[in-house]
DNA sequence: AAACATATACGAATGATTTCGTAGATGCAA
DNA sequence: TTGCATCTACGAAATCATTCGTATATGTTT
């Protein structure tokens, strides 16, 4: 069954920036500074001590594990993407529709285009809630 | 078809506590600052003044009007809750999904209850999208 | 070893959000 | 009209997020 996860209470509520950072860590793996600095650069304009700053305060926040073998440290996410959206997804039904999980789908499925084959997805996955139901 | 609209780029976001002020008065339509800050106290602990400056911040920002006639001014929603919802998945669809919307979908699908009439009309609409599709 | 490129550490400015205290206005009641 | 309850206005503190400059360490190259 889809029981709540306890431990998602738990999990820091990375900042905007922050997540800007775990999704590059999450789609390359472990990199430097250097590295994320670049991959952040080309969607925005950010000074590298500012990536390295955000990545110094996430490390001791326990957000990004590191290795500091080497000169140059090497970073790691210490949470999932899955655990951290969990939490982030929690967080957002409750602020912006008062808990209402339903709305918020209703809302961005009228919203947002999704592929022929995302909807199929998504309805064999709410054939499958529907039995959990009976 | 559903288009994205224009002008939701140029809704103002509102913050964690201007949503629940916005969340009382579209519940309860148009109230006093008293009666804002009677509706919040019940989940929880602020002070008057703190809901009073919060409004008269919001009146400033445009995101409510008032009326200004007796001596406690009436205060009422300028954003709609549908427009102003639309504006805050835009933007958590960005920046915690990446721009997914149909994975932030299956996220919440997954993590939250739904009721089997709500699991229906997720459905209907499903269909409706599929045939708009082809 | 001296110079250079590149790293980390850290302080601090800035801006936004949230909070509340205090002062002063307003209207009603004694 | 004096006083009391209640309102608005406003200043300002506390916290957090973001940003970057400067200092210092480290390792490489000449």
């Amino acid at each position: 069954m889809f029981a709540t996860n306890n431990f998602v209470d738990r999990l820091m509520k990375p900042t905007d920036a922050e997540l800007e950072i775990l999704h590059v860590l999450w789609a390359n793996g472990p990199s430097t500074v250097r590295q994320v600095h670049e991959s952040l650069s080309q969607s925005r304009d950010i000074g590298y001590t500012t990536a390295l700053k955000l990545m110094q305060i996430m490390h001791e926040k326990g957000l990004l594990s590191r290795d500091a073998e080497s000169k140059s440290h090497t970073y790691t996410a210490a949470v999932s993407e899955e655990d951290t959206q969990r939490g982030l997804v929690d967080r957002f039904v409750e602020t912006a529709f008062k808990g209402s999980a339903s709305k918020l789908v209703m809302q961005v499925l009228g919203q947002h285009k999704a592929s022929q084959q995302e909807l199929e997805e998504i309805k064999q996955l709410l054939n499958q809630l529907n039995n959990e139901h009976n």
